[in-house]
RNA sequence: UGAGUAAGCUGUGUGGCAGCGUGCUUUUGCAUGAGGAAAGUCCGAGCAUCACAGGGCAGGAUAGCUGCUAACGGCAGCCGGAGGCGACUCUAGGGAAAGUGCAACAGAAAGAUACCGCCAGAAUUUCUGGUAAGGAUGGAAAGGCGAGGUAAGAGCUCACCGGGGCAGGGGAGACCCUGCUGCCAUGUAAACCCUAUCCGAUGCAACGCCGACUGGGAGGGUAUCGUUGGCCCGACGCUCCCGAAGGGCGGCUGGAGCAAGGCGGCGACGUCUUGUCGAGAUAGAUUGCCACACCAGACAGAACUCGGCUUACAGGCUUAGUCACAAG
RNA sequence: CGGGGUGUAGCGCAGUUUGGUAGCGUGCUUGGUUCGGGACCAAGAGGCCGUGAGUUCGAGUCUCAUCACUCCGA
């Protein structure tokens, strides 16, 4: 039912990600969203080293990975997704990962132009 | 009953639904799936590639003895020393008469001497000689303490204690015991150093195979170079780089393996029999929801594999000694 | 997987080799100078030397363990 999903793995692919991407805001975490070409639907996950131990990475990037899998696309969708993971997801609940997930993908067309950075 | 010592075990469990990795079946399922430290990467090995006639220097590591082990800087038992009433714990524990260095300040003096003092002589407030018993300084002051002895003193002599040497005895050895002799040289070697023993280098991103020379690249750079283009993405060029870096497969998990029992040994451990197969990912697999139980779940995630060490750790359990009090 | 470096006053750094007194610049405080401020001059405060053990009479320094940050190679 639902299409296969591929992971990023390259190195060019996250820091395109970082570049073009379209950057959303979650307190769990960061996504950047990126058209490709013909490749559907990827998705790429990073857990910092300041995130906390092997344990807790892991557990932040299971979280994401099963919330993202969750979510419904359209048929021929071309497109990257690269979250990265924020310290608050530790103590979240998968729930309500899901349901940030949901906002943070889908919600207001007036989506937000890589946001004021700070420096 | 209280206090305290040592050793060891465990590290949420069960069920349902959905999902993930691997293997086998084949399209439906079945089996299996993180730790005692998987951690830190501090040692030791296996394995692989390269180098290599033999030996030495340099450099590094270790340091009581005997054993265990594939090996070790690990472990066991014992010896010496330190602490504790005790059970028990800790111990980098070779050499300072091979040589060199250092010991601030204080103190007269830091292994060489006389400041005060004491005694004797000259001399009349100083000099000469003797003296380490006393004072003072210091972490350390002429082996310690008592008696004899002396002008005053001194291992000068003696008893005890301590240290050195020699002899005898015990022990596998470290070392211990006894006797004799007879007191000159402090500390520091986690200062240089000396002695003994050990060490070739690199690490699974090792290494092997497939695929490629009309050249190839699926690598890096360029959000600020060029072409295409209104702009973005993208493609091609450009430039740097590689000589297979990328990809696939092997290495990759059956091993100094694990469990139970017997035998040998104080023990570390060895050996025999029987049984058993318990992860193998490659951006990296154990989760989500629900139910029940327990006073409620700590530290923490395999990355070639083992043996140790070190460090982190909620709660629970077991065993063996000790001391104090009370009762018998 | 393997190999290094750093941690000292609010901040930036010496001192570690060869063990005994912890210093420099800047900042801070007080006073002077000026009508006032800055600059300048003088005085002063501020440090259990990342943490814990050990060696030594004595450790910022030597040894071991540990924590944090950081760099390099494959």
């Amino acid at each position: 039912m639902k299409p296969k999903v591929r992971t990023l793995t390259l190195n060019k692919e996250f820091k395109r990600a970082y570049y073009r991407g379209k950057r959303r805001v979650s307190p769990y975490f960061f996504c950047y969203i990126v058209k490709n070409r013909h490749e559907g639907i990827r998705y790429g996950l990073t857990a910092s080293k300041k995130l906390g131990n092997a344990v807790e990475r892991n557990r932040a990037r299971r979280l994401l990975r099963t919330a993202f899998l969750t979510m419904e696309f359209r048929e021929k969708e071309n497109r990257d997704f690269v979250f990265v993971a924020r310290e608050r997801i530790l103590s979240a609940k998968m729930p309500q990962v899901a349901k940030a997930m949901e906002k943070a993908l889908f919600s207001p067309e007036g989506e937000k132009e890589a946001p004021q950075k700070t420096k």
